[in-house]
DNA sequence: GGATACTTGAAACGCGCGTTTCAAGTATGG
DNA sequence: CCATACTTGAAACGCGCGTTTCAAGTATCC
């Protein structure tokens, strides 16, 4: 007939709108100030996305995608030692760049918190998956499934408070010394684990 | 002359609004809907509370001073293992009846990294109180100041992170569980800390 | 080159928001 | 007891929001 579709443009859009909404919040968001920022108008935005609410699932879609891109770069191969696994994490994840794309997801777990019906089992799939992957890389012989899950929600935990910590006060050198000592007990305790002499109960 | 002001009604409707906001987050607050839920208009809660934005703070602080009242019960003595501290901290508030009260201070943290402005070093000081406490609560002889900070550092981390994980998961199986490795952890590396025979080296 | 469908702009709509205005109601000090 | 100040209610204001309407612009296929 006359003309295709410009998925690019559409793409574009998308992309501009994931780099505003790391740096402004996705909380207060509102399409006139969005657009502006994109010079674009709000009637585009949703020409292109259908609504505002239809273009926040897909920011947060794009989001996902750019951090899955980043854990696929990671390349853990199975036999890495916790810490090591740990400490690859953290380098990447810390790193200036990418800080903003982790403060977005602190905030959409937040939004999620708040109203699961928007983001219907967002929360418990961040979780999950980030388990998944860390029970599969770094898993002890010896370690049953549930104390492997258990391990790895150890692995997240601490991810996740250290990542908390540098975002809101920033405070590199405290914490990068934080996470060492954080892996020297992780070998700590996986040498406990493996070797037959010591005493070793985990259970309450 | 009249009529003294009402002080109690204005602590009544503080309070009330502290347990609606735990409950339906503080990001979507309005008026009407608070109002109504406290079965008074928005017209009154601007004669107490002066603007929407003063309201807020109000309901944080007070957030906050039931959040110490909860700290000041623990009656941590100060030469307890860190394990021990850890332990009762996450005893007292993975209570379900406290969780909702720690769900809105991490919301709170993100509105104060989206808006730094409004809520002036609030996410800087929300660690570094805590920092303060778990310092002085189970610091190691053998530790020097940074080495306290850093240890109390990923206290709060493992803390933040396991709180993170249950109110987002509700699994508390996982979690429990994950908590006693840490726990075991934390023993091993104070272990090895204080036993003057191990290679014990936490610099990368 | 003109019909066709994709793309964009300007302006308005209805809505809920925080807030203000104005007036009535109410308890208390003199 | 009544003047005074505290308290509350009803209604409206202006604003920014997401969204819609209507029309113009633009690239492409026949």
């Amino acid at each position: 007939m006359s003309r295709t579709p410009d998925e690019a443009r559409r793409a574009e859009l998308l992309d501009a709108a994931v780099d505003y909404v790391c740096r402004h919040g996705l909380t207060g968001l509102s399409l006139r100030p969005l657009a502006k920022a994109l010079e674009t108008s709000p009637r585009n935005l949703l020409y292109h996305f259908g609504s505002k609410d239809d273009l926040v699932v897909e920011i947060i879609r794009r989001g996902r995608a750019r951090q899955q891109t980043t854990m696929a770069n990671l390349k853990l191969s199975g036999d890495l030692p916790p810490s090591q696994v740990s400490r690859i994490l953290w380098r990447q994840w810390s790193d200036p760049k990418r800080l903003p794309l982790m403060r977005l997801f602190f905030e959409v777990y937040n939004l999620a918190l708040a109203e699961p019906a928007r983001f219907p089992g967002f929360s418990e799939r961040a979780v999950e998956e980030w388990l998944g992957a860390l029970e599969g890389c770094s898993t002890l012989p010896s370690y049953s499934r549930a104390d492997a899950r258990a391990f790895a929600t150890v692995l997240i935990a601490a991810f996740r408070g250290f990542m908390l910590d540098l975002i809101a006060t920033g405070d590199r050198a405290r914490i990068d010394r934080a996470v060492e000592v954080y892996l020297a007990m992780l070998d700590n305790a996986v040498l406990a684990a493996t070797s037959p002499g010591e005493d070793h109960d985990a259970t309450a």
